[in-house]
DNA sequence: AAAAAAC
């Protein structure tokens, strides 16, 4: 470390910090890291850049919000600067799961690379191949790219992997959760095997060091702890609500607080939208993020969020993690997660760089359980909230629905509270629920229309259904909703039958329902590709 | 249960 550096650092601060430019990085990218005023790294930063710069394979356990991008992009560009690419022969991949978080790094790549000659091509999916095919066929020096493009643009012929010689897999827990792992390791597989490969998550799960293993060699393995720890700088609540009242208890929340800034998280993609809508009504400066919207519709809220115009953003767990937005100062979850991990993910968005953050939390009695599951994993009761004028969701209300066993889907449970809460006193159990003749005609067929297919899964068929035999054989018509014909999930309790097959809807075809006979033995396996041979 | 990712 330059003595320079240290005294004059030592003026300002107890402990001196080394700079950027004790790490080994090329002068023209430290004047980029300095021009986007960068002074000091963060400690994966300190830890992975001399290991990069010297050719090594990298196992970083480390979540966003501590620096991890410019941990794998500066050294990159640092090593790829010294010469150019050829037509449609990238010379380096960083893959990503979500498409924001890939736009986030191409974002950081023209940051830091101002004074670098490198080019790069964002191949990510919704937006026109054309584009990214000019860019490849001029000499691309770093690829960021989701699994899905990236492979596309493989199988149609216009990239070659062969000079990829560092690749990037960044949030590999989370392309783990996401089901991507087959295409990772195929896209792995189209890089020569003489390469770098820097491996990111934030979690070491059995799973992901398996996948380590696999795709390193020799790795450092860097352990960087979350910046901002859930205990210490994020103040947590959860407010009981019943599910009718959740959108006023929101907005009484917002407005309660000094929000500057808010993800709003739901479960569903059809409840941001709904969500959305009622607060744009109510007058909010509200956005909505998620995966079935229009790509430049995700970039353009997410960057209208981002440079203040928006105060609200109402989203999906596509921007649970990795985004990367700076000093939010609320996170409020309108659903609880269903994967308890996810909480961490959402709240960690918030109270970010020590600066203090806010997440509250809706829960409805139904969503005991998931609560339950949150604070067993984060090991710490989140403290209960109160609102005025809301009905209060009676403790003893909430004690049953925890012990209560999990029913599949939404559950019969009326889910206007209201009932709910009238029928406690009566001393309802849940597996008596409210008897059709209780309520109002119009309301449960609604209700009944609404929940569709996903319940009769969970459930089998419903009492007022006919013998299973004669609804196999009824002609197939449409009978309305209160007596429908059979539906193919039905048959799923009939043991002959495997899973339900899929993409016919109601009408399968007969012959789809035929059993496949039981797979065949090694020898005949054998066999078999020996006839294949002779014909 | 739901979300994400390719056309």
């Amino acid at each position: 470390m330059g003595d320079v550096l240290a005294t004059e650092a030592s003026v300002e601060e107890a402990e001196p910090l080394p700079g950027f430019d004790t790490l080994g990085l090329g002068e023209e990218l430290l004047r980029g890291i300095a021009e986007a005023g960068y002074v000091t790294p963060t400690p994966i930063q300190a830890q992975a850049i001399p290991i990069v710069l010297m050719g090594r394979d990298v196992l970083g356990v480390a979540q966003t919000g501590t620096g991890k991008t410019a941990s794998f992009v500066l050294p990159m560009m640092d090593i790829l600067s010294g010469s150019r690419a050829k037509a449609r022969m990238p010379r380096s991949l960083i893959l990503e799961p979500t498409r924001e978080l890939a736009l986030q790094v191409a974002e950081n790549f023209v940051k830091y690379g101002k004074h670098l000659k490198l080019n790069h091509a964002l191949l990510i999916g919704g937006e026109s191949m054309d584009e990214q095919k000019a860019i490849l066929n001029q000499g691309v020096d770093v690829l960021i790219a989701t699994p899905g493009r990236l492979l596309d643009l493989f199988d149609r012929g216009r990239i070659l992997l062969a000079d990829c010689k560092i690749l990037v897999i960044d949030e590999a827990d989370r392309m783990l959760d996401m089901g991507f792992i087959p295409d990772v390791e195929r896209i792995v597989s189209m890089l020569p095997p003489l390469r770098q490969t820097l491996f990111f998550s934030a979690t070491m799960a059995p799973e992901i060091r398996k996948l380590a293993d696999a795709f390193l060699q020799n790795p450092k393995e860097i352990k960087v702890s979350r910046a901002a720890s859930v205990a210490t700088t994020i103040t947590t609540g959860v407010l009981m609500v019943q599910p009718h009242d959740k959108r006023e208890a929101l907005r009484q929340l917002v407005r309660r607080e000094q929000v500057k800034n808010a993800l709003i998280f739901c479960n569903r993609k059809r409840d941001v939208d709904v969500l959305f809508k009622s607060l744009k009504k109510h007058g909010f400066s509200v956005g909505s993020l998620h995966g079935d919207m229009e790509q430049s519709a995700r970039f353009a809220t997410l960057n209208k969020f981002k440079a203040d115009e928006l105060q609200l953003l109402v989203c999906s767990d596509v921007a649970a993690r990795g985004i990367d937005i700076g000093g939010l100062s609320h996170v409020f979850n309108f659903d609880v997660p269903f994967h308890a991990e996810d909480y961490v993910h959402r709240i960690g968005r918030t109270g970010r760089a020590g600066r203090e953050g806010h997440a509250y939390t809706l829960c409805t009695p139904d969503d005991m359980k998931l609560l339950g599951a949150v604070e067993k994993l984060t090991g710490k009761p989140i403290p209960r909230m109160t609102l005025e004028g809301l009905d209060s969701v009676d403790p003893d209300t909430l004690a049953e629905a925890a012990e209560r066993p999990s029913r599949g889907g939404r559950g019969r449970r009326d889910e206007r509270g209201r009932d709910n809460n009238r029928g406690r006193g009566a001393g309802r159990r849940e597996d008596e629920r409210p008897r059709a003749e209780e309520r109002p005609r119009g309301e449960d067929r609604a209700r009944d229309e609404e929940r569709g297919s996903h319940e009769e899964r969970g459930r089998g068929r419903r009492d007022s259904e006919a013998p299973r035999h004669e609804r196999q054989e009824a002609p197939r018509e449409y009978r309305g909703r209160d007596d429908r014909p059979y539906r193919r999930d039905d048959r799923r309790d009939r043991d002959d039958l495997g899973p339900p097959v899929r993409g016919f809807g109601d009408s399968v075809p007969a012959f789809m329902l035929i059993p496949i006979p039981r797979p065949r033995r090694h020898d005949d396996a054998a066999e078999a590709s020996t006839e294949a041979e002779a014909a």
